[in-house]
DNA sequence: CGAAACTTTGATCTCTGTCAAGATTAGTGG
DNA sequence: CCACTAATCTTGACAGAGATCAAAGTTTCG
């Protein structure tokens, strides 16, 4: 069922049978693999894309080459804002990615002519919006070190919510790209995943880590930013 | 015209005349004195502001007492999304404020009844994300200088399209806000605006600023995060 | 006028960034 | 399948930007 494919967009709502199967039919199946860009910032967004299986990590770039991930997405996510002209962020596969791929102009139609689904859009986008003022309140204070617990979290519940793990949480991204999504840089990342593996805070492992004793320790006294899409 | 009253909802759209008059009546008028606090995190969302004169600044705290500030709002502003429940943040006047209060109810009725007014508050919470993650941007990486510089050219441009500062910036916001915006400690934003000064980049008075020489030095050469609201 | 709140400035310390060298993993072609 | 190369990750030494602690100066407001 798409309500289970869009979780993002079709979040714990009633939608209409015949609208999912609308919104189905628009969709055509693509795939990227690992490390190809899909999209890059200032491009025209005449395409919108879902994410049905695998990996991808939002980011905007500095000239100078600095770069902020702005977020990773999961299967089940939308890469873009529906009626968003112009791509405001660009758009790595995280490995091998498959993706539903909609005109964006068939796809404004289709949710412009029900209340319904634009309802459901502006809460899709609230919730945007909300995570990324989590993510605001994550960078802008804090060590490397709440930094790394944070996302650990955060990361394994969104996981978690897609059955996705058992005991290992897999982390598909490079340290690089954890870095940049925390304002840190690679070696810093990487030396707190060891102060934080010392501490048997977690155990790493290659390509994911297991958090035996991250909940209890750092994060229960903090305000958790949980994302909750 | 209401359209003037509120630009960052209605913002370069045709809107209904009808609609707006409408709009317009649900408005209460209501005023905060200097520091009150408007709305609080989590709180039922029952009552929606918009800003009609003064400043606000929108905020999320850790239990440990930090604080993030999440935006500063200015006149035409809205300071939540209509249809949220609960409040994502807190809400303090910055300065005397006069805001209009919309019962939630009549608000979300009247903009469901309308799928132009939608389309704009789609478009309006689009755009507030962008702003996010182009803060995400400011807050990951950059120097306190690249920090204070970027904020105050952001600070100006969005005062300039309100016609609201004439040489010298208006700063009605504390160090401690700005520092918590910025992700510094306020020292370091003193520090930062002295170091500034001597190097003929702005003037400080009090309770603002003269850019003097930002735009040219420093920020030409980044991405600037120009909030386009 | 005086107290409280805010801002500036100084001295010191610490965490993270930077530079650099190994270690590990992944990828490629023979 | 192995060997070799490139990419990624870890670890170390060092330096520097910003945090912290502290005090003096300024503004605000009753």
């Amino acid at each position: 069922m798409l309500r289970a494919l869009f979780p993002a967009l079709f979040c714990g709502t009633a939608v209409d049978a015949y609208e999912l199967r609308e919104f189905q039919g628009l969709a055509t199946p693509v795939q990227f693999s690992a490390g190809k860009t899909i999209f890059s910032e200032g491009e025209q967004a005449n395409i919108v894309f879902g994410l049905s299986q695998g990996f991808v990590r939002l980011y905007k770039l500095l000239i100078d080459g600095r770069r902020q991930v702005v977020a990773f997405k999961l299967p089940g996510d939308f890469l873009a804002m529906p009626r968003a002209e112009l791509h405001k962020f660009s758009a790595d596969a995280i490995g091998e990615v498959t993706l539903s791929q909609f005109s964006r102009n068939d796809l404004i139609e289709l949710i412009e002519s029900s209340p319904n689904l634009m309802r459901l859009l502006i809460d899709f986008v609230s919730r945007e919006l909300d995570l990324a003022q989590d993510q605001l309140l994550l960078l802008g204070h804090g060590s490397a070190e709440e930094k790394v617990a944070m996302f650990l979290v955060g990361w394994r519940n969104r996981l978690a919510r897609l059955s996705m793990f058992s005991e290992i949480v897999p982390l598909p991204m490079r340290r690089r790209d954890i870095a940049d999504f925390l304002g840190l840089k690679l070696e810093t990342v990487s030396r707190t995943f060891a102060r934080l593996e010392r501490n048997h805070a977690i155990r790493v492992v290659s390509k994911g880590v297991a958090l035996t004793g991250l909940d209890q320790s750092l994060l229960v006294k903090e305000r958790i930013c949980e994302p909750h899409v």
